[in-house]
DNA sequence: GCTGGTCAAATTGTGTACAATGCGCGTGCC
DNA sequence: GGCACGCGCATTGTACACAATTTGACCAGC
């Protein structure tokens, strides 16, 4: 293989932000798959008139994005101390990953209901560009369509309402991941993508919702969610200290 | 009873709309009780110079109140046009029903598990102000206090993701009972709520769900979804005339 | 009398100026 | 030397002015 260098296309797939629309969704779209594709850590400042010099855009386009991304809780919005990408404590991972089992539960079913064919060869093209991502090195890519192999399932599910919850469970998923990732590489693998779109396609809803659900497991399997983890919470972050200061036994972690 | 005016507290209870905050959130919380009481109709326009003038506050701010709103999909932006009022489809309610009794199943499992003692007692404050504000013939703050009900459950199950969530399927539900309710009343009984809460405090799950699975039931027994009704699709609305060219006869009414 | 286009009024979209808030630094006091 | 206060800068919050778009009305032509 030769060198990878497409000087033309930013975005070697068709990644959201190389869609049209209104500069908002642009803007929008580019800080989104730069969340996705982990390019921004969790806690980033996020500057309005930064980004707005970045896009060539005025604050007020910037401002609109921010609370976009605000209202599907990857980025934090301080008042008057600005924007930063959220950086999701263990509890609220948790919550996400509570709340994204259900969801990827319901939408599995619905799937298997409504899925068009059309939309598995669109699934299985996915999978196809998430393993050629991962293949040649280009990791940000390749978890990014991973997450949109999860939002094209929600798609075809055909609810709007968990569809758009389905979208921001995701991203703020892939704003853990970064986070909370233990050695290993934490992407989906790309061959339990296949196996659910068999189910699917078969029409076997109980396989492809206990398929589903262990993708699911192996997702946080692969996060040390138990403790430890860079913490935000000043007590927890430096409860060793008290307790080195106690009598040397019994020293339960917690 | 002596008559109810009350020129001093414009919402009779402790209403979103009440409480302190940003500009913002006033605002927004203005038009939020207004929909879920049912005093804004689907379909009405909301024009942002109106609205600044009612609230006294630049088309700024109502701006971004609109675009909160029309992130929990209470309200529809339409590119150039303005807002208006949500006014969901036929379909579009199905699939807000489906998320919600899912949402609810989940949150009423997580209640049982994680509502603490207070928050029970202020459950039945809730029904019982419900129940009074019914009595007395104010059906709009019934009407809000039954979803706040929901809303409240929703914190109970300490889960923020789903709360959000289940806030913007609330309200929805309060602009689909507004269109497709039929004849009779449609609000909750409070006895299911209170026997929802007595469950929940019994920590039994099971039943716990089964009512609250039976309360959805009888939402959505009350609503006539089933063909006929307003519909904003103008093909859906005027089937009957392309149907009406064929031969005369079978003219069902549709 | 009806259809078509053009124009004007109203409304929304965007950029920018100014106000308010928060943060860091320097100075003075203890 | 350390701590607290106050000032100045940087950044966000709000309002407003101007540009773009839509809508409905009017008028010409068929």
């Amino acid at each position: 293989m030769n060198d990878q260098l497409q000087p033309l296309k930013k975005q070697s797939r068709a990644s959201l932000a190389g869609r049209s629309g209104t500069q908002d969704d642009i803007v929008y779209a580019h800080i989104f798959d730069a969340i996705l594709e982990q390019r921004l850590a969790p806690g980033t400042k996020l500057s309005e008139e930064a980004l707005g010099e970045i896009f060539g855009v005025s604050r007020t386009i910037i401002r609109r994005s921010l609370s976009r991304l605000a209202h599907e809780g990857v980025v934090l919005l301080r008042p008057n101390r600005g924007a930063v990408v959220a950086s999701p404590s263990v509890d609220e991972a948790r919550q996400i990953f509570y709340a994204r089992r259900m969801v990827e539960r319901a939408i599995t079913e619905l799937a298997v209901q409504h899925a068009t064919a059309d939309q598995l060869t669109e699934l299985r093209q996915m999978v196809e560009d998430e393993q050629t991502s991962f293949s040649r090195g280009d990791r940000g890519a390749g978890i990014r369509l991973s997450g949109e192999f999860h939002l094209k399932l929600a798609e075809a599910a055909k609810n709007a309402p968990l569809t758009s919850f389905q979208r921001s469970l995701v991203s703020q998923t892939s704003l853990i991941i970064a986070q909370y990732e233990s050695g290993s590489r934490s992407h989906c693998s790309y061959d339990e993508h296949n196996q659910l779109i068999d189910a699917i396609e078969a029409r076997d809803t109980a396989k492809a919702v206990s398929l589903m659900m262990h993708h699911m497991d192996h997702i946080d399997s692969k996060l040390n969610l138990d403790e430890e983890s860079a913490s935000d919470d000043l007590h927890a972050v430096f409860s060793h200290i008290l307790q080195s200061k106690k009598p040397s036994r019994a020293g339960s972690i917690k």
